[in-house]
DNA sequence: CAATTTACCTAACTAACGTTAGATTGAAAA
DNA sequence: TTTTCAATCTAACGTTAGTTAGGTAAATTG
């Protein structure tokens, strides 16, 4: 009578499975798509069988959600919890540099996941891609807020439409799970020079401009 | 006597039927992904059975390679037709806006086929995705040039990692094919304002800059 | 120890897949 | 008119998909 009624009891062993069920569906549903995902794939790459896969989860849409709801999810802790954790006075400029570096850290630390989401969104049944279409909606509103608020503080130009920004800096950011390779150089590089670019841009500044150095 | 041997003869109503098959596909593909595309779904938008599939391609994977193929060279000879169209004059930062541009209107304009290729490739089975690899590899290498030469030239920032850069800038330009709405401005207006953001950046010139108007 | 429950397996079902062989149609060629 | 052939259809083949029902070993509970 100490144990609340909440339905069957699941063990550590239970939940080890779970997590290498999904493990195994991220990774072949970044590989394959969702179609060409079959359970027979996800239960040998979990070490166990295909029906035994109905055990942890109701249907294989069950596990896609499950899947993209934490592929999601890693991201925008990722963000939010960087950018509450500056300090009070940090400058606009100073908070989007630092909500960059977030998303590229967790997008790229948490690859399957995270690329499973960003290359089969579009391609997922309806009802699943409207399961976290708020989360992913209030995700977008949150880069709108950063880059509109930090306009008005004349931190970034004026004469930028802070929506064609967002969706820009959103899609290099988000297709580097299509080429970032660990090997070649740390997360950080990357975010770093993004930042970079995206702040003063490629062009080379001006002759007259050049002759002054240090300003930083 | 007079019609040489070469072949079963085409007419104009298979070359139609092929067209429709490869629309169809282009946009399943697209929305569906590769597995989850079926001959019957194809065949249904093509306005025939599934079985007359078999008449104008040998396999799923033939057709796949051909909207593949399509979608890829649709984007490489805009981009490459723009720079040679160029006076030959035009400064290395003028071909990069040039190649931009073209590379955003032919994948905007060509969307089921582009998306297509972008969303699904590495997704595709491996002898699909080697087939175009080399066409892939030296449209990578055309970009590569472009920077290497604006950076050599001194008209792009010298301590610009060029490879990160055009993997970044491709980034963003692929990802238009997710969010881009004909509705709401034309190719054009964010082709400019990529260019724009590229070039010069986001943040707004520090004060003392501020002064003078009309650099350009 | 007996009873229960967890976590899995086995074996099967139906449906749908890519693919094929053999008719069938309609228009052009002879 | 007869022949021919491009273009399609029909009907099926073997395979594999997601899913399910019923069984089973091991651990937990009483």
């Amino acid at each position: 009578m100490t144990m609340q009624a909440k339905g069957p009891t699941r063990g550590r062993k239970s939940e080890a499975s779970r997590a290498q069920i999904l493990d195994a569906a991220a990774r072949l549903l970044r590989d394959q798509g969702y179609g060409a995902m079959t359970l027979r794939q996800i239960a040998e790459r979990a070490d166990i069988k295909a029906g035994s896969v109905y055990y942890h989860f109701a249907s294989k849409d069950e596990i896609l959600d499950a899947v993209l709801a934490r592929g999601l999810h890693v991201v925008i802790e990722a963000v939010e919890g960087r950018l509450a954790a500056l300090p009070a006075g940090a400058g606009h400029l100073e908070r989007i540099a630092a909500a960059v570096a977030a998303h590229l850290e967790a997008l790229l630390a948490h690859g399957d996941y995270t690329s499973a989401g960003i290359r089969t969104f579009g391609q997922v049944p309806e009802a699943s891609r409207q399961k976290d279409e708020r989360l992913r909606e209030e995700y977008i509103a949150l880069w709108q807020h950063l880059l509109q608020q930090a306009q008005a503080a004349g931190e970034i130009r004026a004469d930028l439409d802070t929506s064609v920004l967002r969706a820009l800096l959103l899609g290099s950011l988000n297709w580097t799970v299509e080429w970032y390779d660990p090997a070649r150089q740390p997360v950080e590089t990357v975010a770093t020079q993004t930042v970079d670019i995206l702040f003063r841009g490629i062009a080379a500044p001006p002759m007259d401009a050049r002759a002054k150095p240090g300003a930083r």
